[in-house]
DNA sequence: AGGGGAGGTGTACGCCGTACACCTGCCTGC
DNA sequence: GCAGGCAGGTGTACGGCGTACACCTCCCCT
């Protein structure tokens, strides 16, 4: 009976390292949201008292910190060659799905007062990228700053749902002569909002909700910026105004 | 005796309505930031006990949605006039200096699942300017995508402070020799990064640490991307490839 | 005079992060 | 072979949080 019950034991609790706190940690988060995230479900998750966490991670923002280490290692490494335009454009747009497995980790590197290593290795060779290309340092901070956290790939959403869905079914059910009205009602209320957002609807998409293509707003306003990058750079730019 | 108790008491509480409480949470969170507003010390802060907050707002999102229409309610009403250019510019500048006024409040918006009717009115009034400026539904909507939170006159920030300060000195006191050689350390590991911090420090600013001039950088992305906006509207561009 | 509602109170519950003392079983040096 | 240490898991406890619920206490209106 030893052996079966060290069996079952070593089954059920192989160490438990870091890693695995990790992981763990970032399916959580991937699947109930990062505030859903306490120490004391992970533990229960792992099937293990909460303070044993703490034998791994020092406390609920090193984990953070380690989730978010996780999630910038699945961006993919840099391009090499003389094309920094589609360099950086590979290399955000990595990023970009990386971020989108793991919607929560924007806020959690930007909720963190500084940055983790990880995070900082990330913009170092961003940036390496723009100076390779030939962009003065100058030119290049500015590039930075203007893309902000589209370096992350997103264009910080400003809601995470369509207002009109939400505000339409915020329980989540379905009911078409509700959804109709709300939306009717919205559409009196911010007349402006309601066309744009029905422009879009009608190739292709739902007529509410989601009627954006995200991927496509994304590189619209990527492009947009790499754009203006290219055209400073030629012409030599530079701040002090020439 | 009975008059100056009674004066002592409506001194320190006039009836506490749900504009007193907003405005007193608002300045909590400008001066301690929104993760030390919490219900109990707002309470204690107008002399009351926390329930006594329930009767006038109904639970802690609510407070927040209260914050952001009164922050929203800062922002200039928009210029009329044939310049959309122009206008939106004023408007987004103008909300810039309210978020600026209240750090916390971008974090509030984006953090409600579903946005408020102040926040959508403001919206609203954005593409609106847009449309009368004669962009069509179609580029003022993905104009609307690439400002993102731009709209709100923040660059979203990656981090709040600088790096290479929060990582000489977390504890906020100054020691010379330890922050030059944390810096150094930095340099060495992250040189690109060290690169464009130090090429802004020397034009004025000191050596370490908000080197950046935040408002130039604003407006720097903000004119690309207005640019990059007119640019398309005159030669007539259209998502469909046109 | 009395009834009711608006506004403030007190108590309590169930979460949370985590400090601290403890136990246990394996690995190592002798 | 055995003592000791230490990595890793446990149990208990504290103080904070948001807030449900029952209560009290005025003031105003009829």
């Amino acid at each position: 009976m030893r052996t079966m019950a060290q069996q079952a034991d070593t089954e059920r609790r192989k160490p438990l390292n870091r890693d695995r706190v990790l992981r763990a940690a970032v399916a959580r988060a991937d699947q109930s949201g990062i505030e859903a995230l306490s120490m004391r479900g992970l533990a229960q998750e792992l099937g293990v008292v909460p303070m044993a966490l703490y034998k791994h991670v020092a406390n609920k923002e090193q984990l953070f910190d380690g989730m978010v280490e996780l999630v910038v290692g699945e961006i993919d490494a840099p391009a090499d060659g003389p094309d920094w335009r589609g360099a950086v454009r590979e290399r955000v747009l990595s990023a970009r799905r990386a971020l989108l497995r793991h919607p929560w980790a924007l806020r959690a590197i930007e909720s963190r007062g500084t940055p983790t290593p990880a995070v900082l290795d990330y913009l170092d060779s961003v940036i390496g990228t723009f100076r390779r290309g030939g962009l003065s340092v100058d030119l290049t901070h500015h590039a930075m700053h203007a893309l902000g956290s589209r370096v992350w790939g997103v264009t910080q959403e400003l809601f995470p749902a369509s207002p009109a869905a939400d505000a339409a079914d915020p329980a989540g059910r379905v009911d078409q002569g509700e959804q109709a009205a709300a939306l009717r009602a919205m559409a009196a209320r911010y007349p402006h909002i309601a066309e744009i957002a029905t422009a879009r609807a009608h190739d292709g998409a739902s007529v509410v909700g989601g009627g954006c293509d995200d991927q496509f707003e994304f590189e619209f306003a990527l492009d947009l910026l790499l754009d203006g990058f290219a055209r400073l750079h030629e012409c030599g730019w530079s701040s002090d105004g020439g």
